[in-house]
DNA sequence: GCATTATTTGGTTATAATGCCAAATGTAGG
DNA sequence: CCTACATTTGGCATTATAACCAAATAATGC
């Protein structure tokens, strides 16, 4: 693969990777949502969420769409789903080998 | 989902958020390698390949075997491939806006 | 046009991530 | 024990992220 290709990739998984973002994305899978909606889920300032919002965007993650005086957001790919599988699978795995440790 | 393990999750993707360790990761599809083959690949100092490699080991994304002077890297859960498909149609879909806009 | 509301942008500060170099560690062989 | 080699660790400089507040935009209704 083309080095370059591995910098878009590690962009668009950067957009992924912060707490507050992926409290977003699981919200959004659901549908979309406006950004006073996600801000309260996320209890961040709203300029905190709205900068979090762009960043995903720019990634290709998130589109938006004005509705009067609101934005909402969705998802662009809703195979960011099957995305957190594999997350999960690490996590259990942790979890597994800490349990071993302690016996 | 339990606030905290959005922080968990965020930790394993960050762990993966790199242009360089994607490249790792990518090769270390094939099978396990030492850390002076990834150094060839990655082209980076030896020593911050190391520190890549430890994170993401930290993060549980790989496991370290050690055989004689060498230590061989290789990855604990292979679906972190599957993961790559949706980034692939992120860029993809991407790519698809862009050539919109030129027309 | 003016006030109101939802969102974005700019500015600042604090914290984290990255990369290289040099030095330390660990392992094998003579 | 001494040397050679693969890897890790510590230290430091540079750059990128993240959060908040305040101010700027944008859209609506009066």
């Amino acid at each position: 693969m083309d080095r370059r290709a591995y910098g878009e990739r590690a962009k668009i998984i950067k957009a992924l990777a912060h707490p507050s973002r992926l409290i977003m994305v699981d919200a959004l899978v659901e549908g979309e949502k406006c950004v006073c909606e996600l801000t309260d889920l996320v209890g961040s300032d709203m300029s905190t969420v709205s900068k979090h919002l762009a960043l995903m965007k720019e990634a290709g993650i998130v589109e938006d769409r004005k509705v009067g005086l609101q934005v909402f957001y969705s998802l662009r790919c809703p195979c960011i789903v099957s995305f957190f599988g594999c997350v999960e699978a690490v996590m259990k795995s942790n979890a597994k080998e800490k349990m071993e440790l302690v016996g």
